[in-house]
RNA sequence: GCGGGUGUGGCGGAAUUGGUAGACGUGCUAGACUUAGGAUCUAGUGCCGCAAGGCGUGGGGGUUCGAGUCCCUUCACCCGCACCA
């Protein structure tokens, strides 16, 4: 072996952090560009080949970008709090501090491996007490915060503190909860401290309130939306059930607007834009009072098609609706009872999978507000608390579910809808007219929406509104492993700690609620606490997303003690220019950040309002799972192609036994005590081939391919090489090692080309050919382009037809190898310091210049002319670049294959495309 | 149901604005060379056909001198959301 690629890789990995090569400062001299992954949560089963593919594929940029000569923030951290390292904690009982270290060590061995260009300096983790105080100090910003809608902005609490001082909140405009009760300044003054405290948190950006929430038994905690998938909890699977507690929770819906907007400002891929503005679920539509028959309040409905007002057959409420109480008649009292009993008891997942339409009638009648007539109060399932108003207007001619509903109880239809037959289906679409209503009458959807508004807002019956699905985000986890919230509380009441106040996380003696069923943090005693005040402290902890939500400020001034990121720092280097993450966090973290982006944008603590510029998301790469055969009740293995002419069980077999699809006897015998006297029934050829199957990496597939083995038998650059070759950077692919050799064989023949056979370095000192030339600048062209738009598989193909052509030319000369190494070095970065070393640099090809593209070296003396007959190709001619239109056509149609193909015929009409193509048609 | 995405050889994939479909790599078939290698080199390899020729980018239709690429329609698979009023 010629290419010691294991020396090499180890020589430059010591040279690069004894020279501290990829440190770097700010630098206004330069244009800065900043390269971002997600950063890793460090699970106890380390790195597998998927994980670094986005990695790869961002230090390949980041290289690239700094050969270009920018100033180039390239860092990597940990997402180090989170379930799955508490989970073992509980099992274990080792603290999670020490195993997430364990786990850091263990990637970072990974990382450093495969040769990133990461700034290791600014390394930082979530769980780092240095970090999370941080974290802390921006949930104290919030709670400091309030959303002014005036100013579309979040502004410091003092100010709201100071109008409610002048006029109370009687000219308020501001973010804040619906059920906030009017006072005046004089009232204000009169409140006691307690009181005052109580309305501000009506209004914090961070609050204290009463929710319905996801709980999870299951995890002892509650969980976001985002954390829930088809009713069952993202990580366990765990069931999930609607529960009121007090909780901790982020104002986020005060952004929603800007959450939209904000996205036609970034480069993200449509399919995530879309995904963000589907979860923030903006509609605009109309608030409308209906006046209660027998009682003095009202029931407002949100409706997105007032021009239906007058086909409303009934109201719907929510089981959880205030006012399903109070509009309870005595006569109904057991069945409301009984049924709003049932929907309790359901969970998420229930609710999901049982459609069937239920509802219970109150008893109550509302009053029309256009019509006067009386409007009978049901409650159903299928209106929700959480959306709107929790209550619906019916319009069952209009709105299938109503009509269902309706359908159900028997309840009369009104149509609305001219020439429409809503008997069998309500009729959604908009492109009727309505009839029955009105002053609306014989007016197009749409003209009688505008109408509708109109009249409700004259009428003072109700108000034009803009409804958002997106919730506020609960900020409370009932668990251990997180950062814990810098408050404390006195009654009640709670409050935050001095600026200069951060909580430690306190020692438990177990990681587990308390018997009483408070978080694990309720068993820390008062001397546990490094910080303890008012009469206890806070035992949630913050959620996985608090930390993740503005790391990528913090690499830009990672050792800042005096404060989470100096201004300078973040002005500096700006947005993420280059985000490479997978979508599944699409509305998480990166909802999220964008939001702490924003509300940090306000406060004038950055400069910027999104943070990630330009996203692409990898793709996930799948394994190759491979199978065996046992033949029923039996110790025996069928080959995969006798398999059909037995009774076999299919069972997973470690692909590490496995190699093209053939099983290793002895290897297989030796995993497992039960497989040491294992019978085969083999292949003609006297081998036993496995069974295989493309599908997600897990261990319990044994299908995981970690970078480890492949970095030991090809190297880091080969691997790297490869994930890229594999494909599209977003697309979904499978792994499959039997490509690696070729990717291989390109690093070892590009060795070949520079060493004689005795494995001297060999180089030519000659003025290169034009060819040479132009093989090179042809590259240089190539991946450059391919590289800025993220091409990243397609550059490999280059690099091989490169090194192909000189090897093909005998071209070994200085120039254009040094060239080509200086190309090569964002890709594979070990060997090509080897060879730039060699070539007498003293300095790292880090350093170098990505070289200059010269045109001048492409132009060609003659082109390949491609010539079709009714747009087949049948044969090629070379003719002279200069060569004109016409001239191109006489020389054409004199040539002998054209006479051929023509058979005798006159062509109708020839097309010729200079320098391209030349079309005759017959 | 709504929104987004993907369909190209045995396999991974290439084809930037419509202009030689299948680059590059694997795999396969022959052969050469050996200090038998995960080596190197040569030739072949989309499908049918001895050939001439025909057919080919999920299917059908259209625009065009020319379509993987543009338009219409349809199918399959993947992802997200899903009683959102």
């Amino acid at each position: 072996m010629q290419y010691k690629f294991q020396a090499i890789e180890k020589k430059w990995q010591d040279y690069w952090r004894k020279n501290e090569t990829y440190k770097v400062s700010k630098d206004t001299s330069k244009e800065k560009y900043y390269v971002l992954d997600m950063f890793p949560y460090p699970s106890g089963a380390g790195l597998h080949v998927g994980h670094p593919l986005g990695y790869i594929a961002s230090d390949i940029f980041a290289r690239y970008k700094r050969s270009k000569g920018f100033n180039v923030l390239h860092p990597m951290g940990y997402d180090s709090f989170g379930l799955p390292t508490e989970q073992y904690a509980i099992q274990t009982g080792i603290h999670p501090a020490t195993a997430t270290k364990q786990n850091i060590d263990r990637y970072r061995n990974q990382l450093d491996q495969i040769g990133f260009s990461y700034d290791w300096s600014r390394e930082i983790q979530t769980s780092d007490p240095n970090y999370y105080k941080w974290t802390q100090w921006i949930f104290k910003q919030l709670f400091d915060s309030y959303y002014c809608i005036e100013r579309d902005k979040a502004i410091q609490i003092s100010a709201l503190i100071s109008d409610f001082e002048k006029t109370g909140n009687t000219k308020t405009n501001a973010a804040c909860d619906d059920s906030i009760p009017q006072f005046s300044a004089s009232d204000w003054k009169n409140f006691s401290k307690e009181e005052q405290e109580k309305i501000l948190l009506n209004y914090r950006l961070a609050f204290l309130s009463e929710t319905w929430v996801n709980w999870c038994e299951e995890l002892g905690t509650v969980l976001a939306n985002d954390e829930i998938k088809e009713g069952l909890s993202e990580r366990g699977g765990h069931p999930v059930e609607q529960k009121l507690m007090q909780q901790w929770s982020l104002r986020i819906t005060a952004y929603a607007d800007r959450l939209i907007s904000g996205l036609e400002t970034i480069e993200w891929s449509e399919s995530i834009k879309d995904i963000q503005k589907n979860w923030i679920g903006k509609s605009k539509g109309v608030s409308i009072f209906f006046n209660l028959e027998n009682f003095n309040n009202k029931i407002d409905v949100f409706t997105t098609r007032p021009d239906t007002i007058f086909g409303v057959n009934f109201i719907v409420l929510s089981p959880e609706h205030p006012l399903v109480d109070q509009l309870t008649m005595p006569s109904q009292k057991s069945n409301v009872v009984e049924y709003i009993n049932k929907a309790k008891l359901k969970s998420e997942r229930d609710r999901e999978i049982d459609k069937s339409v239920t509802g219970v009638f109150t008893g109550s009648f509302a009053i029309h507000p256009f019509t006067g007539k009386k409007v009978a109060i049901w409650i159903g399932e299928y209106v929700l608390a959480a959306y709107g108003t929790g209550a619906v207007m019916a319009v069952p001619s209009g709105d299938q579910r109503d009509w269902n509903f309706a359908n159900h109880f028997g309840i009369k239809i009104l149509n609305i809808f001219k020439d429409i037959d809503v008997s069998e289906n309500a009729y959604e679409d908009k492109n009727a007219s309505i009839t029955n209503s009105d002053f609306l009458n014989g007016l197009s959807v749409k003209k009688a929406i505008n109408l509708a508004i109109y009249k409700i807002e004259e009428g003072g019956l109700g108000k034009g509104k803009i409804n958002y699905r997106l919730r506020d985000a609960v900020f409370s986890r009932q668990r251990y492993w997180g950062e814990p919230f810098p408050v404390f509380y006195k009654g009640n009441v709670p409050y935050i700690l001095d600026d200069n106040k951060n909580v430690m996380l306190p020692p438990v003696d177990k990681y587990l609620p308390t018997s009483s069923g408070k978080p694990p943090l309720a068993r820390a005693k008062k001397k546990d606490w490094n910080v303890y005040e008012g009469d206890r402290m806070e035992t949630n902890i913050m959620p996985g997303w608090a930390g993740s939500s503005w790391y990528f400020l913090r690499y830009m001034d990672a050792n800042n003690d005096e404060e989470f990121c100096a201004k300078e720092n973040s002005d500096y280097w700006g947005q993420v220019d280059l985000y490479i993450g997978g979508a599944e966090h699409a509305v998480g973290h990166l909802l999220y950040s964008r939001f702490w982006t924003k509300f940090l944008f306000d406060r004038g603590f950055i400069s910027f309002d999104e943070p990630f510029k330009k996203m692409i998301n990898q793709g996930m790469i799948l394994g190759r799972s491979s199978f065996v055969y046992r033949v029923k009740d039996s110790n025996t293995f069928v080959s995969f192609d006798k398999r059909k002419s037995y009774e076999t069980t299919r069972l997973y077999v470690d692909i590490s036994f496995v190699e093209n699809d053939i099983l290793d006897i002895e290897a297989f015998r030796n995993w497992r005590a039960e497989y040491c006297d294992a019978e085969f029934v083999f292949s003609d050829d006297g081998k036993y081939l496995c069974g295989h199957e493309v599908e997600k990496m897990s261990k319990s597939k044994y299908n995981v391919q970690t970078p480890d083995d492949l970095v030991e038998d090809f190297g880091a650059d080969t691997l790297r090489l490869y994930e890229m070759f594999l494909g599209p950077l977003e697309q979904f692919k499978p792994w499959d090692v039997k490509g690696i050799n070729g990717v291989h064989n390109f690093l070892r023949k590009f060795w070949r080309l520079v060493h004689d056979s005795e494995n001297n370095f060999s180089i030519s000192e000659e003025k290169p050919s034009k060819e040479n030339y132009k093989t090179l600048h042809k590259t240089i062209k190539k991946v450059e382009e391919e590289i800025e738009r993220h091409s990243f598989n397609t550059v490999v193909s280059t690099f091989m037809i490169c090194v192909n052509e000189l090897t093909d030319q005998k071209c070994n000369n200085r120039e254009i190898i040094s060239g080509f190494t200086v190309v090569l070095s964002s890709y594979a970065p070990h060997i090509s310091e080897e060879i730039w070393q060699k070539l007498g640099n003293k300095t790292s090809v880090t350093s170098a210049s990505f070289p200059n593209f010269n045109s001048s070296y492409l132009i060609e003396d003659e082109i390949t002319y491609p010539v079709s007959f009714n747009g087949k190709t049948r044969f090629t001619i070379a003719l002279p670049f200069e060569m004109t239109k016409d001239e191109v056509e006489i020389e054409i149609m004199k040539h002998e294959k054209t006479l051929h193909y023509l058979k005798g015929k006159l062509p109708k009409k020839v097309i010729v495309v200079p320098k391209r193509i030349v079309n005759i048609v017959i």
